[in-house]
DNA sequence: GCCTTCTAGAAGACCACAGTACGAT
DNA sequence: ACATCGTACTGTGGTCTTCTAGAAG
């Protein structure tokens, strides 16, 4: 069972650490597999590709597995409103009863374009009814995955990258940009070397309790990650996810936090023990990079910042939740007795039936 | 130009509760 | 080693309150 509060996309699955790359561009995390291509594609070579003509257009896709964004999805989970291929949904559900009664479907294939077929609704993330917000939707995975693919190989998605305090796709842009402005281009182009390198395989975090890091004396005011805002565990594996209280530890990338160190104060002794180097390859040119920092800003100015269902079974409690003056309020006796009444008539009328938690 | 006041919009807080992980037993 | 229980934590939406930026005097 996807662990709540922890980002399931890009989460475990698989062995592999990295998304992979659309077999067109070589560059955008892919999001769908298209069987008749035998191809997996991101969102903006997908609409390129399947809209050249009718043919093409017809083609089926399915979108690519959520956690190990490797395979082609096969089943939907709806309760954890997720598309997962045969392996990861075999390891999820069955990593105890509860998950194990999730209710799946079998995936949809995808037929014509993504972006402007109004009879498809979205097998992948959360279900919409209207159509008109079936395309901001889409956009809005697309913005994710494109923003995972400005600088870093397969950064860690969703909100993690700016929950976690880490110098992370927007952030760490921001800082580059301004860097680059005013005069730190060196520090800064070592961390951002550093960044570029990083490759994001769970084992090269450390969760650290906040107390070693306020220990030490390398650790700069100013540089110190959110610990408020750090919880999340990430461990490789769904189904063994670690939850930690976000007031008890930082989450530390070890090549940021060196890197940092170094920028500004010598790198802390006897952190290689507790951090061991990472393998770090080296592939972006500086015309890379360039041509990165623009689609950063370009898509900055464009960039949205509506709210995301991460759990649709919770959205449909607080729809269905008494209210006063918008608050939540406690469920009268009455109410309890009415729901359990229902659930009662409803269990007997599907002959006890499980039901999926939306 | 500077200050104060007003206004509109944005952002955050608040609430109850289901679901989950984890430690203790 | 396994099961059970209690605790802590998270996320969800509508409304209200607080904050902030801009306009007007």
């Amino acid at each position: 069972m996807l662990k709540e509060g922890t980002n399931n996309v890009g989460v475990g699955g698989s062995s592999s650490t990295w998304s992979r790359v659309c077999d067109t561009c070589r560059s955008a995390p892919c999001i769908v597999y298209c069987h008749a291509d035998s191809a997996y594609l991101c969102s903006s070579c997908d609409a390129r590709v399947h809209a050249a003509n009718r043919v093409a257009s017809r083609h089926e896709r399915v979108w690519v597995c959520e956690a190990c964004e490797r395979a082609p999805a096969a089943f939907l989970c709806k309760a954890d409103a997720a598309s997962l291929c045969s392996s990861c949904d075999a390891d999820i559900h069955s990593a105890n009863p509860l998950a194990s009664r999730h209710h799946r479907v079998p995936i949809l294939p995808i037929s014509g374009s993504l972006l402007v077929e109004p009879d498809h609704e979205p097998e992948h993330g959360f279900v919409n009814e209207v159509e008109e917000e079936e395309e901001e939707v889409f956009d809005e995975y697309d913005d994710e995955i494109e923003a995972a693919s400005w600088l870093l190989p397969h950064p860690l998605k969703g909100n993690e990258e700016e929950e976690n305090g880490f110098l992370y796709g927007d952030e760490f842009l921001d800082n580059l940009v301004d860097c680059n402005s005013c005069g730190h281009h060196n520090q800064f182009s070592n961390v951002f070397q550093q960044q570029q390198n990083y490759n994001t395989v769970p084992q090269n975090y450390a969760v650290v309790p906040v107390q070693v890091l306020q220990q030490s004396q390398h650790f700069q005011p100013g540089l110190e990650f959110d610990s408020s805002k750090a919880g999340f565990s990430y461990d490789g594996s769904i189904s063994q996810s670690v939850s930690v209280s976000s007031m008890e530890v930082g989450v530390v990338p070890e090549s940021t936090i060196s890197d940092i160190s170094v920028s500004y104060s010598k790198s802390p002794i006897g952190t290689s023990d507790l951090f061991p180097p990472l393998p770090m390859p080296s592939h972006l040119t500086p015309l890379d990079r360039e041509a990165r920092v623009l689609r950063y800003r370009e898509k900055k100015k464009t960039r949205k910042f509506e709210k995301k269902i991460r759990y649709a079974s919770r959205k449909a409690y607080a729809e269905t939740r008494p209210r006063i003056k918008g608050r939540f309020a406690k469920r009268t006796d009455v109410e309890a007795e009415v729901d359990q009444m229902l659930s009662t008539t409803l269990f007997n009328e599907v002959g006890g039936t499980i039901f999926p938690s939306f």
